[in-house]
Parts: C-alpha cells; sequence; structure tokens
DNA sequence: ATATTCGGTGAACATTCGTACACTGAAAGC
DNA sequence: GCTTTCAGTGTACGAATGTTCACCGAATAT
C-alpha cells in the first residue's frame, strides 16, 4: 500500500479532488443562471473533465444538487457552533450577531447565494432540502436563544416564533449582503446596522406585546 | 366587416387571445421548473400554437418574463389601491391587512408563486424587474403608511424603514401562503394570525424603540 | 511480477432547442 | 371587389443536450 502520506496522489484523494472540482465548477456556475439551468456538459467542462466523468461521482444532476445544499449548511451550522462558544454572543448577542452574521455571508457567499436563488427555483429535490434545512436551523438557534438572560423563562413555542423570525430576516439580510457590490463599507455597515435595528424591534416588540 | 360584436372575432382581439394564453402557458408551466428552465418550445406547445408564431408576440423569451412581471404587479398595485379606499384599513390596519393578504394571495396564486420564485432565479432582466416593482411598492406602502394616525409625525425615513419591513414580511409570508395546501382553513388562520402578529410586533417594536 | 480495479476518455446516438425562411388564408383597408 | 396586411403554419438547419458504450492507463491488490 505504500503509505505515501504526503501530498494526495492516491486514488481516494485524486476523486475527492475531482468531485470538489465538480461542486466548485456548479456552485460558480449557477451564480449566473441558477441551477435550475444548469447543464450537466457545461459543469463538466468548467470543471475540467469530460461529461461522461461526472457519472463516476454524482447519478444525476439531481444528486449534485443535494450535495451542494449539504455543504451550504454545513456553512451555517459552523456559524451557529462558533457563535456558540463565543462569550460576547451572551454580552451582546444582536450586537455581534449582526457581526458574525455579514462576516459569515461574506466569506462563504457562493454558498449563501445558492441557498437563497435556489430556496424557490423549481419544485425539484433541491428546494425541499433546503427548506428542511432551514427548518433545522431555526430549532438550532431557538435553543441558543433559550440559554440568553431576557428569554429564559419563556415558552419553547414562543421561543420558536422569534428563531423563526430571526432566521426569516437573517435569510432576508444575508440576500442583500450576497447583492452587495464589492468594497461598498458604507453599504455594508447599512445592512449591518439595518439588521441590527430589526433585531432590536423583534426582541423589544416581543418583549412588550407578551406584558400586555 | 360582418360586424359580428358578440365574441372576439377582430384581428386585435384574436392576437390578444393568443398572447394571453402564451402568458397563461408560461405562468403554468413555470411552476413546476421556474421560468428559468422554461423553453420557447414548451410554452407554445402549451399555448396551442406553433414555435414560430411566438415571435408575432414576444422578441424574445426575456420580454415574455417581463410581461409576466408586469402582470404579476398589477395585481400587487391592485390590492394596495382597494386598501387605500377601504376605510375599514383606517380603523384596524393589521387586522385587515393580514386578511387582505391572505385573500389577495390566494386568488393570485400563480403570480405570486411567479414573483416568489423569480425574484432570485438568474441575474437577468426579469430579476431586475421584480427588484424595481418592489422598490416602488414599499414607496407606495409608505404613503399609505404615513398616513395613519399612530405614523403621521414620523419621520419620512422612518416610515420608509417600517414600510421596508412590512413588505419584507408580506413578500415572506406570501410566499408560505403559495405553498399551502389546498383547503386547510387552519393553516390558513394559522399564517394570518403569524403575519398578525409579526406586523402588531414591528409597530410596537418600533413605537418602543423611537422613545428610547 | 502480474492481475484487477476504476477514474477519466472519446466517439456516437437520439432529442430538443432557437431561429430563419417561404408560405397561407382570412380579416382589414380601399 | 380587389389589394394589402399579418397572425399563424411547416420545413429546415446547426448547435447543444443527456446518456450509452468500449476503451485506456495508472494506482491498487495479490
Amino acid at each position: 500500500m505504500t503509505s505515501d502520506d504526503g501530498a494526495g496522489q492516491t486514488r481516494q484523494e485524486q476523486k475527492e479532488r475531482t468531485r470538489q472540482a465538480i461542486l466548485d465548477a456548479a456552485l460558480e456556475l449557477s451564480q449566473d443562471h441558477g441551477f435550475g439551468q444548469l447543464s450537466l456538459r457545461q459543469v463538466t467542462r468548467q470543471a475540467g473533465i469530460v461529461p461522461t466523468a461526472f457519472y463516476r461521482h454524482f447519478a444525476s444532476m439531481d444528486e449534485l444538487g443535494l450535495a451542494l445544499v449539504e455543504q451550504s449548511f454545513n456553512t451555517l451550522r459552523r456559524m451557529i457552533r462558533d457563535a456558540q462558544r463565543d462569550p460576547q454572543v451572551f454580552v451582546s448577542i444582536i450586537d455581534s450577531a449582526a457581526d458574525v452574521l455579514v462576516r459569515v455571508v461574506k466569506d462563504n457567499k457562493a454558498h449563501f447565494a445558492f441557498v437563497a436563488r435556489e430556496r424557490f427555483s423549481g419544485q425539484g429535490v433541491v428546494r425541499q432540502a433546503i427548506r428542511h434545512e432551514l427548518d433545522l436551523f431555526v430549532s438550532d438557534l431557538a435553543v441558543v436563544l433559550a440559554r440568553l438572560p431576557n428569554i429564559e423563562n419563556w415558552s419553547s413555542e414562543d421561543v420558536h416564533m422569534v428563531s423563526s423570525l430571526f432566521v426569516r430576516n437573517m435569510v432576508s439580510n444575508a440576500e442583500q449582503i450576497v447583492e452587495m457590490p464589492e468594497n461598498r463599507p458604507d453599504l455594508e455597515e447599512q445592512i449591518k446596522d439595518g439588521a441590527r435595528r430589526q433585531m432590536r424591534l423583534i426582541v423589544l416588540g416581543f418583549a412588550n406585546w407578551k406584558s400586555t
């Protein structure tokens, strides 16, 4: 087995590299015209392989789409996991959430753009998968929120509703960031400020509404 | 000219009828796989004409898409125009807004679904047009809101922000309604109630936030 | 050293696509 | 009545698509 554990020369590593090339190609190309109107041949052309080689990695374009959904939401999951570890979050969840959101979305524009775009694309498998992942994300965020000082004694139903509102706004803001031109820190700050206000609005209004 | 002024026999009327058939065909077919991956030939097949006849009405699929955007937003404009005339709106804008929203969206599902789906489709002309129309809608709604008792002395900037929040939530709720299964009055009521709460949340939170 | 596995190749196919072109026939204009 | 206009037809073409199949050659297994 020659045990050459240096650079990726083994069969597995090479295959994984090509697989990733296909994923990258699909992600980049889908930015222009959407994943739905993406042809298998275009993807393989961009990935630098021959059309038929595609089938060595995915059985269909649908399967490719699902892999992209999974990869995109791994980014999201990493975000919430990091946020849970960050003590700053407990001090001022709203301010830091806005910062984190803008930073993470900017660093993973392609993935967020993919989710935003394909969330309502066809009635295909991809859309269904995104919907499911978003639901999971709402539940995850609800767990985090429930441990916050001002929220800890709310009913789980209420927490879930607020979490849902947060996620909805997060998606909406992510969409704005994705479409933001490059090198416009003023716009970025504006979006960040808007996000902060909206979140503050939600918790403030909700606390107020509950007390009546 | 046989002057048969019963059904539409004139040249103009017949042309308009075919044009509408194309629009209807595109609207229906785009429900399944999105407007982007819709071929000219599929549309004409569904409309009952030969492919080349398409060009008698639209120069390209893009132009067809723009016509669909216009038709869809005419529905929205009618909604806000009716709402302005309805005295009930001034009594309780939130409750009636939720009712109106659910009713109008249900009656024009195809159009709302089209907008929701294509809002993030390609980076094409259609998406740009939708974005523009939505901006216009925010401004229109801001005018209506500015005349409400509790809001009339807010700065126009603040009114615009609240209007933007309302529209964003409206779009989001419309998306939910569009995806709602038929004959589920319980779900419908749930969405309506959620919309009401969210709107109440926004105005309450915003008023509270302004006073600090 | 030899045999096997398997990621990638290249030619071939039946379909579908957008669009150009010449046409038809009935409504519209005179 | 005759002519013109023009929405819709039918054929035809090159280009692109998804998928098949036999094949290659280097990394693996024996």
